[in-house]
DNA sequence: AATGAATGAGTTTTCATTCAT
DNA sequence: AATGAATGAAAACTCATTCAT
């Protein structure tokens, strides 16, 4: 088999028995069993069980980043922002183990994989904020701080996404999309006087 | 030293340790350690790792549930709902080793355990649900799933909690009530037509 | 209490969990929960483990000795005989716990227990020896090595007491008595030439 | 070194020390000593302490097992039953350890360990008992309650070997087969009336 | 004499990693 | 490149024994 070929198979292994029996719960038997190949073989490909761990990651991280396009400047901000928005949610929902790997499992195995999360995160935070600051300026956005926000805006996302994966539902994507943008048009309390005009 | 004592004492200890290496990272030996007592000492007061471990985030569930008090009719109720936030939000962030524990480990240890964290989340929803749902008949709140609008407040709430943790940053409980109380009240969009009127 | 009922009690109670559980399944938790006194208690009473078990089973083994009568040359000898095995396997039955304390659990604690052991059997063949010899010169026993067949005799006895044991069956006494009484008049095998006369 | 040989190999390491230090106390460290492995080597081909000491017993079993041929009607019974018993005692006696493991260490380990000795022990007394019963149809053997009698039966050849053990000695096999035959031909009791004809 | 909290050496077992074939 | 046997450090847990109260 090509080497790329094997990385691959060794990969997809990988993520299919972490995503099942999370980081501490996977050896590296459970491993080589379910790609069928020899001990060996793995150090072959990967020089260690958080390589690989940080390998799946990574692949990951790219795929839902990968899911949010740039935006043109030239269309609906809007409607792209909701295309984004359903992309990503079909992307974390796409492969039930993504959510366990990204949510559960990603946090505390090393400083080193702390900081790639971190990284993963900042990445996301730093585009909802710089599309909040731009709709402060074009005034399609109320004033606030950005930082914070954009933690907000990430949990109303991230949330409904972990608590489904944590029940074992699929998540219903289009529903999602619609409550989050409801709550970014005009929160959820109505009233005889929100004169938020 | 108290039966009493000691078991609080090793409890502490195990709390801060868990906190600062995680469940896979501690071993009964950092416990004990840190707590200055001889490695049976621990064994005598909780039956294994798993169930310090337990006894540890039963503390923090109870502490975070603690911080929401009841509502009284009486009494305005936005000022009650934000009370709760506020002593919520300062919970969260009164102990630096809280947030790690109770959104980074408390996932993913066991099927026990897991269950244990279901019914920690299932109680919070099942308050901010029920709270929806009064608002709903007393046409205070827009119409919309309770369900997922319940999960979509709490991420409002978790996600900057633990983005500050995980900056090791402390959270200014204030300006993160400010931030929700916003987005809860008009959402994040003005313009020409919000038309929520 | 007394000093002298304290020992007792905790002797009892040793006996007791050391015949369910055995020497190595057996704690000193056990025995002190069974007596109802603490942990230290036990140790103002026998200095380890390892010597209340030398204690049960000397307590075992005298009690076993002393089933045995010894011999009245006036009287019948045969009689004797039968009447001492007798008393023998009610004793060895009397107590469900002897059997596996004195034929399971005696042997390989450590040396000195060993030593006690050899020394419990080597009184008792030595008894069966002496009878034989003496048959042998009175002419009712036929001639052969007193060594080896007061063992095999001792087995003639102690198989069926242990089998019964191992299948917690009691013990009959008499037709056991009857059994080893046929087999020492005659053997098992009948025919047409047995010409033991 | 090829999987059958290392296992075989540890097998011996293992059978060796269970049989100068006993079940319990034996270490998975004198084991490993004793074979010359890594204490992980060990793992690789059993799964616990427990699991190689019940290998180590059923290979003791077979080999008594095996020592006992079946019979063969054509020819001579009685001859064939002096060749076996020869065959058992010879092997009884070939291993100095074996009797210890058979007889002292192989029960009260756990229930299961229990249940495959008295499976052991009734293999070899069925074997006797219908030898038993075979005989008292032809008319040679006495009649009697055959299940009590194999017992005694198998005491009168386990005894001598387990004193044997016991004291270091080497158990002459010849004679114990003549001083079985003497007991089953006709009992110890010789004399003026015996009068079994 | 009685108590029971504390001790720590010792045990079994796991598993990531190495390396000779 | 692939194999899989071997490694050994490290972990959780037990329990006989001690000793201050």
């Amino acid at each position: 088999m090509a080497p790329d070929e094997r990385r691959i198979q060794l990969l997809a292994a990988s993520r299919e028995v972490f995503g099942q029996r999370g980081y501490h719960g996977t050896s590296i038997s459970h491993i080589v069993t379910a790609a069928g190949v020899a001990r060996g073989t793995f150090y072959n490909y990967f020089p260690s069980k958080r390589a690989v761990f940080q390998a799946v990651l990574d692949d990951i991280m790219e795929q839902v980043e990968g899911a949010v396009h740039p935006m043109d400047p030239t269309r609906d901000i809007a409607a792209q922002v909701r295309e984004n928005l359903e992309r990503l949610i079909l992307t974390l929902s796409a492969r039930e183990d993504l959510p366990r790997l990204l949510f559960g499992e990603a946090l505390g195995i090393d400083e080193e994989g702390d900081d790639a999360l971190r990284g993963f995160y900042a990445t996301a935070l730093h585009r909802i904020e710089h599309a909040l600051i731009l709709g402060q300026q074009f005034g399609v956005v109320h004033s606030g701080d950005p930082v914070l926000w954009s933690r907000c805006l990430l949990g109303l996302l991230k949330e409904p996404a972990f608590q489904a994966s944590l029940h074992n539902e699929t998540l219903d994507a289009h529903a999602l999309v619609e409550a989050i943008f409801a709550f970014l048009a005009r929160g959820v309390l109505a009233g005889p006087a929100p004169s938020n005009v």
